[in-house]
RNA sequence: GCGGUCGUAGCUCAGAUGGAUAGAGUAUCGGCCUCCGAAGCCGAGGGUCGUGGGUUCGAGUCCCGCCGACCGCACCA
């Protein structure tokens, strides 16, 4: 709702006036950019190119013909021709002084705008599958989705946030097998191994803890877990099933307990470490409810419904092929247990029965193949698949000393998001994680992430925020009267460019929110700190002219209200000081080397 | 093989609806602290935007071919 300042549909307004006189223009929305040179003014707009081709005349004459009809304006200093026909526009520094004031007075609303219109939109995001900790690529959704949210929260949506928690299927049984397994080995029953069930210590850690609160109550014998069993080298798989299904008979009720001990005890793990991170959800969603309260059953039947499911080779099959899929997929095995595709339709359809006007999924680019068929299930079942958008998050390569920090998550060796939160804090993994576009691999240089020196980006923003709030404290005024300085003193070069900046925020919030782009953000906060830091190098603020330094002073504060908004839409901090003694133990972090 | 994503400075990457001389950081080189924090500022060099065509007043951006990289192609989740 906060528009710093009309400026650009008042230009709008003179241009649209001015090119009226043309029959063609009615049809042409005028385009306004900010050029990128300075010399080309303020705004450049192209209406004289675009309607030279139909008027069939020379676009520097049709341009000649909009100025001369243009309306007066107190805010336009001049106009000019350029080039193969631009108009370029330089306003007057009245145009962008106001910023100033405008910003402080719209606080923390401040780029806050109308694109979501109130919309309700659901962001799902991270959906790890609680086997164990997040690692660094978990953490990259986490940060994306998280930044997305604000985003589209400051955008003007109504925004929930969502964990899909995957508790039901194979992989949580795999889990749980894992962790008894580890059990029994406490009470000298030793079951080989299997290398494809989950090696971490963590698995062993969740053994001891059952084993330390219920004793033996879960211990079965060795020699009947191992009972008739595919051979663990050529059926690995096969083993493994067998493993579990001589669990759950063996353990009969007590199988739901130690499921659901690992399922909670990683679950809240990565909770905890998620709500470390800044990362908070609204509504953690159980796949198992979907099976429990039938609605997979009726999403199936819906399907059946509208003649888009077959029965082949035992299994029910959905004709995704008719909607653009490679090929048809199963939703009921043969074995009478729903696909995690079944469950998955069934949970997107529930999503748009909640409510949303707009549902986003945050998906590892791994599952780019996946999208199709969703959507193509949605659509048979009679919803608007546009209402679905899928954001892709490529995986993240850590680097350090230059090198690739290999990742295997076979053997389980691979780096979790404490480590990384614990190596180079919170704001420098935040910033870094969401500092290239989503779908793009991203280089995570976690030297330059944890350095303290001018190169990293972190401490380059943070910095500048700094800098603003010892200025003002050595000020020692009161900066609710800045926002009623008189602001007509603003007129250095570097002050002008910092307004501008200031003003561009309201329109990099609404482009970064419409493109899923929380990164831009991250760009934009680079530029205004560099706007800032060059102003500093360029004028005094706390000088003898009370008029002045009040003026200076209003428009720093205003850059540092942009500055706190923007690091808090990505989650992190805008600290009031800056200091290195507090990084000392990431320093000693640092030297414990993985493999 | 089929489908998808991508190729921009030595390196890591930005480039909204097609716009003017393609930008930033880093690295390299040279300057700036009696003054609000030098975690800063100013300047220099560095490019066939993978490649070949096409569309038009105008293409890094749109279309097609080729080369190269990555991802996906389960009755896993």
């Amino acid at each position: 709702m906060v528009r710093p300042q009309p400026l650009k549909s008042h230009l709008t307004a003179l241009f649209q006036h001015a090119a009226s006189q043309f029959a063609q223009a009615e049809h042409l929305s005028i385009e306004l950019e900010r050029p990128k040179q300075a010399s080309h003014g303020d705004f450049a707009c192209n209406v004289a190119m675009q309607l030279a081709k139909a008027l069939k005349r020379n676009p520097r004459e049709v341009a000649q013909a909009i100025i001369s009809s243009l309306p007066a304006s107190d805010l336009v200093e001049k106009t000019e021709i350029a080039g193969p026909g631009f108009i370029n526009i330089f306003l007057k520094p009245a145009a962008w002084q106001n910023v100033a004031p405008q910003t402080l007075r719209a606080g923390n609303a401040y780029g806050s705008g109308e694109l979501g219109q109130g919309l309700k939109v659901q962001i799902e995001f991270v959906s790890a599958n609680p086997t164990g900790p997040l690692h660094v690529g978990h953490g990259r959704g986490a940060a994306f989705g998280a930044s997305l949210a604000n985003l589209l929260a400051h955008a003007g949506y109504q925004v929930q946030r969502e964990y899909y928690v995957n508790d039901a299927g194979r992989q949580m049984d795999i889990l749980a097998l894992s962790t008894w397994l580890r059990y029994l080995a406490l009470g000298n029953q030793f079951v080989p191994f299997p290398a494809n069930a989950y090696q971490g210590d963590y698995v062993s850690a969740m053994a001891d803890s059952i084993f330390a609160l219920h004793g033996d109550r879960y211990m079965r014998p060795a020699a009947d877990v191992v009972s008739d069993l595919p051979d663990a080298a050529g059926d690995p798989d096969g083993h493994l099933d067998g493993l579990i299904a001589n669990a759950k008979r063996l353990l009969g009720a007590d199988y739901a307990y130690v499921h659901g001990h690992a399922m909670e005890e990683q679950l809240g793990d990565g909770r905890n470490d998620l709500t470390e991170f800044g990362v908070i959800f609204d509504c953690w969603f159980s796949e198992k409810t979907l099976h429990e309260s039938g609605l997979i059953d009726k999403a199936v039947k819906q399907l059946q419904q509208h003649g888009h499911i077959y029965e082949q080779d035992g299994a029910l099959w959905f004709r995704s092929t008719a909607f653009g899929d490679e090929k048809d997929r199963v939703v009921l095995r043969e074995n009478g247990i729903y696909t995690y595709f079944a469950a998955d339709i069934a949970y997107h359809l529930n999503k748009f029965e909640r409510g949303f006007d707009r549902v986003i999924d945050v998906w590892g680019a791994d599952h780019h193949g996946y999208i199709s068929r969703v959507k193509g299930a949605l659509t048979a079942a009679g919803a608007d698949a546009d209402r679905l958008t899928v954001a892709l998050v490529q995986f993240a390569v850590l680097y350090r000393n230059g090198q690739k920090a290999q990742m295997s998550t076979r053997s389980g060796q691979y780096v979790t998001l404490r480590e990384l939160r614990a190596e180079v804090g919170n704001d420098a993994a935040r910033f870094f994680y969401v500092l290239r576009k989503s779908d793009q691999h991203l280089d995570f240089d976690l030297d330059l992430a944890k350095s303290q020196s001018n190169d990293n980006p972190v401490y380059y923003i943070q910095y500048a925020h700094a800098r603003i709030c010892s200025v003002l404290s050595s000020w020692g005024g009161n900066e609710a009267e800045l926002a009623e300085a008189d602001i007509t003193r603003l007129d250095h070069p570097q002050e002008l460019a910092l307004l501008r900046r200031i003003a561009e925020f309201p329109d990099t919030v609404n482009a970064a929110a419409r493109d899923l782009a929380p990164h831009s953000i991250a760009y934009y906060l680079k530029d205004i700190a560099a706007e800032l830091h060059a102003l500093y190098a360029a004028c005094q603020f706390l000088v003898d002219d009370e008029e002045l330094k009040l003026a200076r002073l209003s428009l720093i504060a205003a850059a540092r209200q942009v500055l706190r908004i923007g690091l808090g839409l990505l989650g992190v901090s805008a600290p009031e000081r800056m200091s290195r003694e507090e990084n000392a133990r990431d320093a000693d972090a640092s030297n414990q080397n993985r493999a």
